[in-house]
This record gives structure tokens, C-alpha cells and sequence, in this order.
DNA sequence: TTACTTGCAAATCATTTGCAAACGT
DNA sequence: ACGTTTGCAAATGATTTGCAAGTAA
């Protein structure tokens, strides 16, 4: 946990607010939340933080195009899916046999694969529900 | 190519340049070639148009997290890759095993998957050769 | 004719940044 | 003491939007 950075009170709470906040906030969700502890902190201060941890690598950034950055204080391996009708973000165990895919895919073409990012979209169980409902 | 809209001129130049301009373009190159046949045509002229083009299925509207829009006139299926030297994109072939991979993943999972949007992120020949020559 | 489009400028929205004061180590 | 971090406010950058005038069908 030693970054070479100071732990601030402001740090500490933010940190503290993503790991318990299981619902993938947003920075303004975060400083939202965190403004309950810690009224005076400012949506800068949030970002800062926020970006510097995920550096550090002491939580994760999901950033989706299009849509603003998430947070995850779960740093196991794990992929996420977006419902197209209410949004919400679910996570998804991680499938190893992508990077097989994109490595095999990319075997020829010279390229040196770093990173694959992949995003999923879908229906979720409770908007299926609904969708149902609604015939 | 009747998308039951109006074929203008700024839209018809667009879309041409589009087709002609192999570079993945953002909305602002566009603009700034374009601007060489229609002088007085304005960056928001050129989002619609876009957006539109993309809507109706006449280009692709690229969006990776973190960047700008880009537009590609090339429909046919493929991927791309970004260097992460250089930033340039690179078309590689579509690999359709990637949603096999999707749709099993997500098989017990109660969510109907929609779309999927695999990203690659790697050093380009280029910037390899580049690289290598730096030792 | 008339609904669709344009150019222009201002608005939006998420995110970043400059700065002087405050703080952690 | 020192460099790091903060709160605040202003800046940024991409994209969108309101509007009155112009244009394709």
C-alpha cells in the first residue's frame, strides 16, 4: 500500500467509499458520496485521487467510449456488461480465451498486442422482466 | 443510398470524403478537409452530418474510451487496432469467435447480449522498428 | 410549399488545471 | 522543512443545441 504518496484524510475516504460502494460509481457519484464524511472536499480533489489510484493501482478505471469513467474498488479479474435499458453496470467472470483470440487474430500483421478491451452490452435479467411484461 | 433525408451538398461532400480518406478521421479532420471545397461550412454542420451518415449506416462512427469520435468509410466488417506509440489505427480482419466467446460467457448469466466492442491496443510495426533501433 | 438543413454562436458536460494556502511525513 | 495535496474557480476540449435564414424535394 506504500505508493511514495501521502495517505491523506481525503485519500483514505475515498479509497474507503469505492471498496464498500459496490455499484461502479462515477467521480460524481464518489465525491456525492463522500461528501457525507467529508463536506469541504472538492470534485477536483475527487478526480485527482481518483486517477492517482487507479495509477497505483489500488482500484480500477472502466471507461466505456462514450460514457463517463466508472470506478471499481474490486480489483480481482473480471470483465463488465452494460445494460442498453437501464444502464447499470454487472460484473461478468473474466474469459481468458480472448486475448487467445486477438493473439491469434493479430499473429501476422506485426503488431505487439498490449491490452484488449472488451465491452459488452445486453439486456439484463430485470429489463428482460420488463420487456416481457410489457406484451 | 435514399435514407429519406436530403442529399445536400455539405452532406454529399462529407460523405465523399469520408469514402476517399483512409485515415479514420476525427470530426474535426473532417471538417478541415472539407473545408477546402466548401469554405463556409461549419464544424457543427459537420457533427450532424456525421452522426447522421453513421445513424442511416452510410459510414462508422469509431469510439474508443478516452478518445475522440473517429468516422470510417469502409463498412465491411472489420476491427481495429491503436498504437499506443503513435496513435495511429490500424484495420485488421474481423475474428467472429470473439462473440462465440461472448455468448458463452454470458450463458447462465440472464442477460441477452446485444453487442460487443473489442478494443486492441498494441505497437505498431513502425514504432517496433522504431523501438528497436533506439538500443 | 414546407419540412429538413445550414451557419453561427452560445451552451453543455465531463474532466483538468493554476494557484495560494494547508498538510503529511 | 519540504514537497505533496487541497479547495476553489476558471479553463479545457469535444460535442451539442437554439435559432433565424436558406434549400432540396
Amino acid at each position: 500500500m506504500n505508493t511514495g504518496k501521502r495517505m491523506t484524510r481525503q485519500r483514505r475516504i475515498i479509497l474507503d467509499d469505492i471498496r464498500k460502494n459496490r455499484i461502479h460509481p462515477t467521480a460524481d457519484e464518489v465525491y456525492k458520496s463522500v461528501r457525507k464524511r467529508l463536506p469541504r472536499i472538492s470534485l477536483g480533489t475527487v478526480y485527482r485521487n481518483l486517477d492517482l489510484l487507479a495509477r497505483t493501482g489500488e482500484i480500477r478505471k472502466i471507461s466505456i467510449a462514450g460514457k463517463q469513467m466508472r470506478f471499481d474498488g474490486d480489483k480481482s479479474d473480471h470483465m463488465h456488461i452494460t445494460c442498453v435499458r437501464c444502464g447499470k453496470l454487472t460484473d461478468i467472470p473474466d474469459d481468458p480465451r480472448y486475448c487467445d483470440v486477438c493473439r491469434e487474430t493479430l499473429a501476422d500483421s506485426g503488431f505487439v498486442l498490449q491490452s484488449v478491451s472488451v465491452e459488452l452490452f445486453g439486456v439484463c435479467p430485470d429489463c428482460r422482466e420488463d420487456e416481457d411484461e410489457e406484451r
